[in-house]
DNA sequence: CACGTATATGCTCGTAGGGGTATATAAAAA
DNA sequence: TTTTTATATACCCCTACGAGCATATACGTG
């Protein structure tokens, strides 16, 4: 698991990363949000945590984690060189995409139109 | 394989999306170029394909692919809404701090100070 | 026609990684 | 102390998916 692109692969991860967004929150909040168990939590936050994605700060037996988004940049600056082609175009595009996913934890279903 | 985000995550996958970007190329341009057997990227372009990153047209024998990007603007949807942290994120990190403690009320009395 | 070229696809195999359960650790409350 | 709360980790299972190889398909050239 190293590149920035595998870890934001996966749906729960995101979720957790956009929870983030809004305000620092332990692993129970994380868990009761997002409706995952506690493990699947822990072990998502071990991941991002080893990728520099959140950081920790103990708090008696808890664990608040906070974003760290330095390494999203990474996708940010991939991203770039495609930016030329859509900045042509946008217009209507940007409406549609302002879905937000919420998770519908469980992987698997993805709802894509087409 | 449905998200945009599972699509990007495979390296090779990142690089004939950038390969792309210079301009459309053939299959064995990029089997070449990237110097990956033919079956993988003609299985890599399948994928892409059906998500929607490329479109190919027919040229005799070959195919021509050619960038479709309309699908990473899912990608750069999602990450907007980190961008605001690396810009400013000295100043977001005071106000986390500020708004901190979420009750998960063992017996809902007792903040924490600081 | 036969033959070379260009691409797609089916199959098998190997492995990475996500989920679950149980348990370990640590701190707080009783 | 004992018990409860909060989080981490180890182990197992299981599925997805990428690689390789062989083959199928389709077009061009002689």
């Amino acid at each position: 698991m190293q590149s920035a692109f595998d870890i934001i692969a996966e749906p729960n991860r995101r979720a957790i990363l956009s929870l983030l967004v809004s305000s620092q929150q332990s692993v129970g909040q994380i868990e009761r949000q997002l409706r995952m168990s506690q493990p699947a939590v822990s072990k998502h936050l071990r991941v991002l945590r080893d990728a520099g994605f959140v950081e920790s700060i103990v708090d008696a037996q808890r664990r608040l984690y906070r974003l760290k988004p330095e390494s999203l940049q990474e996708v940010d600056a991939w991203l770039a060189q495609f930016r030329r082609f859509w900045s042509a175009h946008v217009d209507a595009l940007e409406r549609h995409l302002d879905r937000m996913d919420q998770p519908t934890p469980t992987k698997g279903k993805k709802r894509r139109r087409r």
